[in-house]
DNA sequence: CATGAATGAGGCTTCATTCAT
DNA sequence: AATGAATGAAGCCTCATTCAT
């Protein structure tokens, strides 16, 4: 059923099925003959939209067709002018989603000046919020509970998010390895710790739907913690 | 409409209406006239067994009551018989889940002669297998995606399952500190960072039906870096 | 399905299937072997009753055999091992409300010495508060609504109900007639008319759940204008 | 859940949802651009039918969504284009048929040049035919046995129905009064009686699914027996 | 291309009835 | 006799999808 996933090449032409360029871009490319793929984009952008509040809060299986139309302010038919069925919505919101909402974890690793302290400690921080946000939440929960039967669900969002902030990260631990300022023998290992040890109390209780303070104090507690806690796993041996 | 949930009371009975002992234990008591209890009990057991394979695969959204009945082995009025309806059976079955599967949790911490190393490593290379048990991952899969229409949900896994780990292994962790075998300030963030750690690589990865390596070899090298790390965060400042 | 109906046979017996006598008599005239027929009867009794309370609020298809159940505390088995379905039951149901509820009406006519007048008003009081009782109503809508589906109901009822007191009403009138108090041609038409006429305002109102004044006094007000229209329309010719 | 009812503004359109005009009218006022509204309330209109002849034999609970579609030849999910539930069915139906049913009391009375005594002949006669009238009889039927869980029944009912009557007889009566014509004291409660009178003996036993004799002749006994009792009651005095 | 009515499969639930205990 | 679990048909309703307009 699903047709279309797994390998986004941004710049292919889908000549069969309903499908067209993931459009947030290029919006403009085409002074030509017509404003009607503007429209047409318009309205695919507007579906996606609908769509990914309906997927994110109820996964699949609790969201319906006519929910989303009526939320995209469309006929149910207009669905099925830009998408194929309901798997190729939801595989197209979902590689949507992962592209716009997690490209903040692909930028995680800024290379400024900052010390390594300030620099872990900017980077939890930052990751803590972005996985409170509830568009991440909802994606988290869309592939724990769809990637059984959407096997290409969770690469997708490995492929834009945790995989590429564990790729970047691991980059500036392994400099910061050559540099002197950390000890790190398995990059990815610790990469990966990192952005798991920020989920410790408040994110955790968050995706659990478990009542938890999110106060920016609060998460600068956390954050402070976590950084603290990864220096010392990681500091360079005196 | 959903009648039982939130404080079970182990030795309550239920004369009336579908809710029963939740069954594991005393199915034995009755050396009266009958044997029918017995195969209510199996059946409610049986019907609960199915349940648990089809919710833990779905979520509440994605299973259906046919499919259930069909795994049970019994006709689709039947479940009718011991549950009140799909929310009191999904209900009934979380909570036996929770009671059951996260036991382990509990008994995390065994108060060995071991020393801090390898009591921290045993507990690691538990956590993980654990958490990779298909039933671990279909519970957490159901939370983070019924939590928010089912309130309780998430809160009796924390009661039976990670709040519980924590609680317990945070006992340990004051108590080796003032040993003066660790040194930990909050202990009960310290322990959730321990259970957290433990999600690195193998775990996170399960969870989101990625492809892992799931060899005993794998979990025991995981484990062991989970260990040592967290013994770098809180080894005793010499 | 609907077996035994139509004419009710006081004292006939019935071999096969589980019906008993109408048993509200005669529950003493078995002095002999055994008690088991009274429980018989008193479960009996209570299904019936229970019957009565669901059947005539509800209606042959509004109502379930387990709300009976329920309601009369008795299994749902029970009511298959006293009658044989719910055609049974709701047959059985109807003809006993019909025999007991509506003997009021063959009292209808109370041959004192009542002046003519005094006698209508008295009649009309009656009517009007019998047709106003929850049970007459519910037997009333039970008739118009099911009758099409269970033919001999319709019977029952007016042998019981409308057709005895017109009757009995027809007899009085028709001595009366004779006795030059009156001036009845056709005494059963004049008799119809008569407890036609006591529906007027009051029971035609409430059988429509409509809000209506159920004061004694009101009560009285209707009858009397009833009575006196009556008693104008018949009155002897000077 | 019940949507449309009570107040049936005529001009009013429903642009969202299922609701429409109760579309007897107008089904031409749509010069536009497409013929599907007429197709849609063709549809409708269908269902209504089918609703009607349903609900009208049974009642709300002896109705089943199953037999309408199939009477109405569409599928069983085409009702609910149309209606939100089986309630808003029965709803719109009830009110279309006391609407258009009814109207002939509406007009009972015609204010011709008859003498008082065939004026009163000819209502009787009419209001007789009426109330005999297959669809008159399923809609009393209904409200009985309905109205207790629907209150908005007996309102429509006798809005449109018996109350109108009423009121218009109740007119015609205190204007002969006023002619010396009749002596009515209460206009309100002789209107009732009148109509009331009317059910002597042919619709009283046919609502009740009673056999009866309902030749024209019969009707007109009936009839006349019933404008003389009436006038006997309300002839001015000489 | 947009619409939304139509469809029929399937969802959850209730029902009358049966039958082993 | 009494129980109540089991059954499978049927009830109401929703859904993804199609298609005439």
């Amino acid at each position: 059923m699903t047709k279309r996933f797994g390998q986004p090449i941004p710049g292919a032409m889908y000549p069969t099925g309903n499908q067209r360029e993931t459009m947030t871009q290029h919006m403009t490319d085409h002074a030509n003959h017509s404003a009607a793929p503007v429209n047409l984009c318009a309205k695919r952008v507007q579906i996606l939209k609908a769509a990914g509040e309906v997927f994110l809060g109820s996964g699949y299986a609790g969201a319906s067709m006519s929910q989303i139309a009526q939320k995209a302010g469309v006929s149910k038919g207009a669905l099925y002018n830009h998408f194929d069925s309901k798997d190729d919505l939801f595989t197209a919101f979902f590689e949507e989603m992962s592209r716009t909402k997690l490209s903040v974890l692909k930028a995680l690793v800024h290379d400024e000046k900052l010390d390594t302290r300030t620099a872990l400690l900017h980077m939890a921080r930052t990751t803590i919020q972005l996985m409170l946000d509830a568009t991440t939440i909802g994606l988290y929960r869309v592939i724990l509970v769809d990637a059984p039967r959407f096997p290409n669900l969770a690469d997708t969002f490995w492929h834009h998010g945790f995989g590429c902030a564990i790729h970047n990260l691991a980059s500036w631990l392994t400099r910061k390895t050559a540099e002197g300022k950390l000890n790190v023998d398995d990059a990815e290992f610790a990469a990966e710790q990192f952005l798991i040890l920020c989920q410790t109390r408040i994110v955790q209780r968050r995706r659990m739907s478990l009542p938890v303070d999110c106060d920016s104090s609060h998460i600068e507690h956390v954050a402070r913690l976590t950084a603290e806690s990864f220096l010392r796993i990681y500091a360079p041996t005196p």
